[in-house]
DNA sequence: GCATTATATTCCTTGACGAGAATATACCTC
DNA sequence: GAGGTATATTCTCGTCAAGGAATATAATGC
């Protein structure tokens, strides 16, 4: 989780990974879309691919880099536990539901 | 959205944030839970408040922060963004939405 | 095998960050 | 206003990470 923010964290390696969500990318076809030079892009891609973000493929003397699901997956599993504190809605709805009409009509928004 | 990935990078700031949602907290207290000294606890609140995760609220002499939520809203919303690739479901959905039954019932639920 | 393309690694320098210790500031009580 | 409590800031030091330049490695085609 940690790892994860710290491999986001970098304003680099975020653009990377925004644009490996349109899909795999070769090493240097990142580089010239993103305007950053070859080793560059291969350092960041090294950090991201430790962080388990990112996965290769070699495609003849390419590297193809895709984006791993795992992480975020992770990663908003980790938000899920702050969701009632960022949905307002939630709380408005708790109170609603618990104070006054408890019995009256439960249209089903399941807590957890 | 990278200020909040580099405030959340540091294991002890990662560990106050999961402290907070408890609830307000002071800063000794925080200090004492997390085994940290109190002015590295200061440090890492200033952090976490200029990258807007935390507010402060005096309380006499003590200083009671609470977690804020937009930014975790944002995280939240730009997870959204990587929602199919992670949710295998959703791809299939829309597919089937797309290529089947566009016209047939748009139960809405919308793409962007 | 050799040249070419594509990517990875190393070395170096610089800047930022975190911890610890000491000190400063703010607020309360009496 | 003196003393106590709670928090913030400063300073220094060591470490680590990022960028640039140069070089090394890997795979391809001839």
């Amino acid at each position: 989780m940690i790892e994860t923010f710290a491999a986001l964290s970098d304003p680099h390696r975020f653009r990377i990974v925004e644009l490996l969500r349109s899909g795999p990318r070769a090493v240097n076809d990142i580089g010239e879309r993103l305007r950053l030079h070859q080793p560059q892009v291969s350092k960041h891609l090294r950090v991201l691919k430790e962080a388990g973000l990112v996965d290769v493929q070699p495609r003849a003397q390419q590297r193809l880099y895709e984006l791993r699901a795992q992480p975020l997956r992770e990663l908003h599993e980790w938000l899920e536990r702050y969701h009632q504190l960022w949905d307002a809605r939630f709380e408005a709805m708790d109170e609603l539901l618990e104070e006054l009409q408890q019995e009256e009509k439960p249209h089903g928004r399941s807590k957890k």
